[in-house]
DNA sequence: AAGTAAACTTACTAAATAGTAACTTTACTG
DNA sequence: CAGTAAAGTTACTATTTAGTAAGTTTACTT
């Protein structure tokens, strides 16, 4: 309301209105079937203007992937670094991590759901920005257990394992998220917390799930 | 080298030699990035024959995605069925889960990593192969967790909220199995089930993990 | 060995779309 | 109030690729 008729943007603001539009395009088709000229026209400006300010489709979605990837890993880490604990690390990033994806939900799409269908360039980086993530994780696991069972290590298999299950777990349950709008992040924080903490203490203290023992270590 | 010019396969024999084709290509390139005449050429046999015997392009992955969802499915109620307890049952459905995405992996990206880019159609019949998978897990879950506790009963968002977690911790795992080539389908259930097992008695017991109380409950 | 139906091909059309060349318009500065 | 550089446009090209029409070849029957 403020300018309805706010023509001639600055160039940084511009860049960004660019890859605002891309990241929604590009979540609701994926990359192929998202057209620049569809983009372009979210965005409220011409085809030339995108290939003017980021040279390519492939340097379009590797702006969208860099800028969201860095906010990600920026609210992660500010979470994480408040806590006191590792646990409460790991607790703080989860938190984290179930906002950002509430807040941003196209954005993750686009991080994570479009792993074949790329360039070999856009690939590589897509791995490197999900490794980034996985370290995150694998850190506040790998800390947190040691710290919990006085001075036992994690070796880096065992936290990295850890880490993409977790992952893995959280990206899948944003599709219940959905379902379920009344849960806040910081609910589906603990119902995993809760599914998922003590196994993996007891992974590290050798604590061995075996078949049959259904019930035995329990209540 | 039993036949080097072995043209003229019949139908039935040639649509699956196509799917296969396709499953490859689709899960290489992803659906728009994939063509019609790669997967032809890899099947050994022109581009209208796809078209004469799968109608379309989307016809082809539908498919494609039919077979292998069917495949999985009964891959897992085999394994399932053959189980004694609840959590043998969920033990052997896991374990034929990781065997499978162990022996097709392009399958399985063909399956579920495909989420956008897809027309409404496709995207619903994805969405419902996602749901019979989805649903195979919560019905573990649930029956298994409220066999050890005496007969309490998850509800239904409970165990969907389970089955999530689980789907999206071992679909993330086949990535680190990729770089875990040693790693067995049986090793990968007993640390996924030692990870999450007690876990998921705890969130049913109402044995809340709280912030802070770190290490209170374990060893 | 014809006859025939199923298996298969070549060679096209039509549409979509990444990318560009050549231009026009606005805002700001001296 | 010119001059100019940044912001923006229209109108094209070149390429890719889903889909098809019209024809050819092989294997199997009688």
């Amino acid at each position: 309301m403020s300018d309805t008729r706010r023509r001639r943007v600055p160039r940084p603001v511009r860049e960004q209105q660019i890859i605002d539009a891309a990241i929604q395009v590009f979540a609701k088709r994926g990359y192929h079937a998202a057209s620049v000229d569809e983009i372009a026209e979210l965005a409220g400006i011409s085809k030339p203007m995108v290939y003017l300010y980021l040279d390519s489709k492939e340097g379009l979605f590797l702006a969208c992937l860099r800028r969201e990837t860095e906010r990600l890993v920026a609210a992660f880490q500010a979470a994480a670094g408040e806590a006191h604990s590792p646990e409460l690390r790991l607790q703080s990033g989860l938190d984290a991590f179930f906002t950002f994806v509430t807040e941003h939900r196209a954005s993750w799409v686009v991080l994570h759901r479009q792993a074949s269908e790329l360039s070999p360039a856009i690939a590589a980086e897509m791995a490197q920005a999900r490794r980034a993530v996985m370290e995150q994780v694998a850190g506040l696991a790998r800390a947190g257990i040691a710290d919990n069972t006085g001075g036992t290590r994690l070796d880096d298999e065992e936290a990295d394992f850890v880490a993409h299950a977790l992952v893995g777990a959280a990206d899948t349950l944003t599709d219940w998220m959905e379902r379920h709008p009344e849960e806040s992040p910081e609910r589906m924080t603990l119902r995993l917390m809760n599914m998922v903490w003590v196994g993996m203490r007891n992974v590290l203290e050798g604590e061995v799930w075996t078949p049959g023992e259904a019930g035995t270590t329990g209540g």
